[in-house]
DNA sequence: ATCATAAGTTCAAACGTTTGCACATAATGT
DNA sequence: ACATTATGTGCAAACGTTTGAACTTATGAT
């Protein structure tokens, strides 16, 4: 292995001067500079990254901990979108990207602590973080850097990238009312998540305002899977009031409601109406074309990744939580008969 | 920052000692032992994992490399169910994972070099490797440890994983056939890729044995993208003589096919049937739900990377490449109709 | 000519571990 | 009782960097 001290006397210098090189000091010849250039290429040089990051107490990596379970998670075509911002702006960043996982939920806290305490990276990116996550209080007692994808209630003050679900919950459900639609259903993600509850309350809101009818049984929780959506058809159609239109949660929950419409003979959106949020790219493809609230995934994890070296270098964040812009997708799904013949 | 010598100074006893209770050195008495985990414990301590490595020259991390660009990777469902096999087994055998991706591709090999010789990985994975790639010379030249999850011809003899992607796409076809369809199409990949190569092989290989005909108009190639298969649908379907089923290289793919044909007027499986591959979760829930080879993608993952454990540590491979078995799954799309009404 | 400053370089300590070797003490065999 | 071996611990060097301080030589200013 070739090493700063083999370049140091392969070029005549000493180490130290060939670290100051590869750091572009100031105070080093256009020369010496030139020299030892020529010979760590020749020589195929890279600097050993350990040793670095021991003195410098600092790596040059992200840490992002995926949640548990990691099934539903990989499952959904949100995180890739959300994988591909933040790795493309950790790369043009500099920044490498560490993955982890907890074996067991009961682990998390000691495999971020590992990462943490082992100063293995220099913040971490967490996910789907749940009410009242020990992961949080883990980090910020120990003043670590992170940033959290999706908000915490019970950590107003720690850094975190988000969408106004309020707001994009509101805008799917005043589209249905605009269409006139007056009965509206709403499926929903996991209770405990910050998620499903904003999105609800924008539901409710909007419902609200224009005075209709919020029941109970037009509401119901699921998973971020396709069989929650899929379930939720069977509660819903078999209700003697039917609702005329839903929100979904989520696209790939809409897939699972748009299969089991279909199996039970509804048609979409002549006999009821869908708008999910995410707008995965699948989402055009179904059949119908599904509605969608666009909510920026890959700005999610660009902004996160931006936010988190931000909180590393200890700058201020003008900000918080940072809010990414969405957008209501209108499609077929959601299309007023008479409009779509039109 | 607590570190070996606080645990030391702390219980009373040598670094060293320390450091051999942390690893389990048989010669430590049953007493220091408790006692210097009793302090670590209440102190928190975690090893640095850097000055560990720069020592025991293993950094117990894994790389992937992500092929530029990223945009269609992360688009597929299929790269979530994967990289969840890869992370779940690193995660088991103690590996954290790294992902790296280019910034272009000219900068591929600087990037991985800055891995490898920098010492920040002790393996690598390697994705959709092309027909020679750059990267898996610099690799084996290197004799660096890594895996392919995918073969690559041109290096026969570095460590793989894969499918019989010749057999997948022959099973996918027989299937067709067996339908009592005659005139079989096939939607392709880049044709770079090996992959896409294999499984028209296959394909063909099906319909030889059968006496049917292969007509250049009846493939196409295209990339991992719904679009693709939107688009060759207008192709297919303007021709004078239609095929009356089509193989769909990939499940992302075979979405794009399913809207150009509800666009045009067809129904699937009535008018034409479909068979495509990977089984991503959402191809049950596509209407109608798509008949997909199953590739067993979260075991290439999860195998790539037992596979690259193997390498590191130096044991042979038995067998080279691994096989990942696969499996036809049946469902609407390629039913014929008679069948499918009884 | 002299002195202050600037420019370019080297020295040596430090970062937090691991590990071969040496050492002390205890246990065992003769 | 004595030599041998086993057991438990400590010493110090090494891993490959970075960086403040010191040093040397060149450059200007007076």
């Amino acid at each position: 292995m070739v090493t700063i001290k083999d370049i140091a006397r392969l070029a005549g210098v000493s180490p130290s001067t060939v670290s100051r090189v590869v750091s572009n000091h100031p105070r080093i010849s256009p020369e010496t500079s030139r020299k030892v250039k020529a010979i760590m290429e020749e020589q195929g040089y890279h600097p050993n990254v350990m040793a670095k990051s021991l003195v410098s107490k600092t790596t040059q990596t992200l840490g992002i901990m995926l949640p548990r379970p990691a099934e539903e998670l990989f499952q959904n075509y949100f995180f890739g979108e959300l994988l591909r911002g933040i790795v493309t702006q950790a790369t043009r960043m500099n920044y490498d990207l560490l993955m982890t996982t907890a074996t067991s939920s009961s682990d998390e806290v000691n495999t971020i602590s590992r990462l943490v305490r082992g100063r293995r990276v220099d913040g971490v990116l967490l996910l789907a973080s749940k009410r009242d996550d020990p992961l949080i209080a883990f980090l910020s007692q120990e003043r670590f850097p992170f940033v959290l994808i999706g908000r915490s209630e019970a950590y107003p003050d720690a850094a975190m990238v988000d969408n106004n679900n309020v707001q994009t919950a509101y805008d799917a459900t005043q589209h249905l009312i605009s269409q006139g639609h007056k009965r509206i259903g709403f499926v929903s993600g996991p209770p405990d998540l910050t998620l499903s509850h904003d999105r609800l309350l924008g539901y409710r809101q909007a419902l609200d305002e224009h005075d209709l009818e919020t029941r109970a049984e037009w509401i119901v929780e699921g998973e971020f899977l396709q069989e929650s959506g899929f379930r939720a058809m069977s509660q819903f159609m078999s209700l003697p009031e039917r609702p005329t239109a839903i929100v979904v949660i989520d696209d790939n929950v809409a897939f699972g409601v748009l299969r089991g419409l279909s199996e039970l003979g509804y048609r979409v959106p002549d006999d009821i109406s869908l708008v999910s949020f995410n707008n995965i790219a699948l989402s055009e493809m179904a059949s119908p074309p599904l509605s969608s609230v666009d909510i920026g995934t890959y700005s999610l994890g660009y902004t996160a990744v931006q936010s988190l070296l931000r909180v590393i270098s200890g700058e201020p964040i003008h900000q918080n939580p940072v809010i990414i812009p969405h957008r209501l997708i209108v499609r077929e799904s959601s299309m007023n008969p008479t409009f779509k013949r039109s």
